[in-house]
DNA sequence: TGACCGCCCATAAAATACCATGCTATCCCA
DNA sequence: TGGGATAGCATGGTATTTTATGGGCGGTCA
């Protein structure tokens, strides 16, 4: 099973799009996707920030599963299957690694010449390298803080990683 | 699982940056990373000095898992998420060990002829030995006082620590 | 018909694998 | 104990492969 961090997406990369919408996927991130199981990356535009959400089977997998962990027919997992489901989309690479955004999507990271992905371990985001850099340095002030409240992991979660936890 | 004290980097080492930028891991902090699982090295730029924070894939594995026991949505992990994940470098190691740090990486870090090595224990930082020596002095005021608040460590954690058949 | 999509190929630059050299410390055996 | 063989390491140069990026062409669908 793909679990190390190894499999994780690290680093952030700027890229061009094209005359014809293409944007080249990092190569680092898509030796992270298992791209042998679904040849595409899942990208479902942020709620709060002009930026894609992005990952792949295994993101979009772990997510709907963390949803499906609710009460069949709440309010709440309703809403977040429609705002969540209806919302990614799946997007296919071609032979050279490469995705053309539907427009929505381009309009939502307010994408123009070129983009860039940023790394967040289980995930990444895509960017307007513009918008990003006005969110960087807020960001940086509150991990700052942030890093000084970390713990050492539970133990016994060390390794693989903690977060997913199925298995079946 | 690999937890001893043969996994720890001691030391400090100044080696060369070639015309190429390429940089030689010293010979004992090679065998302390865990090659076979993943031929790199992860560096992460410090936010307080000019250095780079590395390590191998347990040092990243360990920092993301503290991370992930944050609450999933809250604000400190997202930003956390993005400086660490986002900013850290995947730097693999050639057949001789050595490593082309990116040219930001080197830029932070203010490297040109040459770059330090200093070990950590779990991880270890790369210097301009010059920029090193200035903080040195004042770091060992600050270890001199931090000692005294060290206490021995909870038994069931000690990690098995094989004498070092240093004989010399 | 025209925008769009999936597919193919081309290319320059950058990243990486491969091979070579001198130096040093270590070992071994006389 | 000494000295030659040896192995490991930092370092240097060259060849090969990846990767990002560009463009062409036929099919499809409104």
């Amino acid at each position: 099973m793909r679990r190390g961090a190894e499999t994780l997406f690290f680093g952030s990369y700027v890229n061009k799009i094209d005359a014809k919408g293409r944007l080249a996927t990092p190569a680092l991130f898509r030796r992270a996707l298992d791209l042998e199981r679904v040849n595409a990356i899942y990208c479902i535009p942020s709620t709060e920030e002009p930026c894609l959400e992005c990952g792949g089977v295994d993101y979009i997998e772990t997510l709907m599963a963390s949803i499906a962990e609710l009460d069949p027919f709440s309010k709440e997992r309703r809403s977040l299957e429609r705002t969540i489901a209806a919302r990614t989309s799946v997007v296919a690479l071609d032979k050279e690694g490469r995705v053309v955004l539907p427009q929505p999507l381009r309009d939502h990271a307010r994408l123009n010449g070129e983009a860039m992905f940023a790394g967040l371990g289980h995930s990444f985001q895509i960017w307007n390298p513009v918008e990003f850099d006005k969110v960087a340095e807020e960001e940086a002030q509150i991990a700052g803080a942030a890093k000084l409240s970390l713990r050492n992991p539970t133990p016994s979660l060390l390794p693989p990683f903690p977060s997913q936890g199925d298995g079946s």
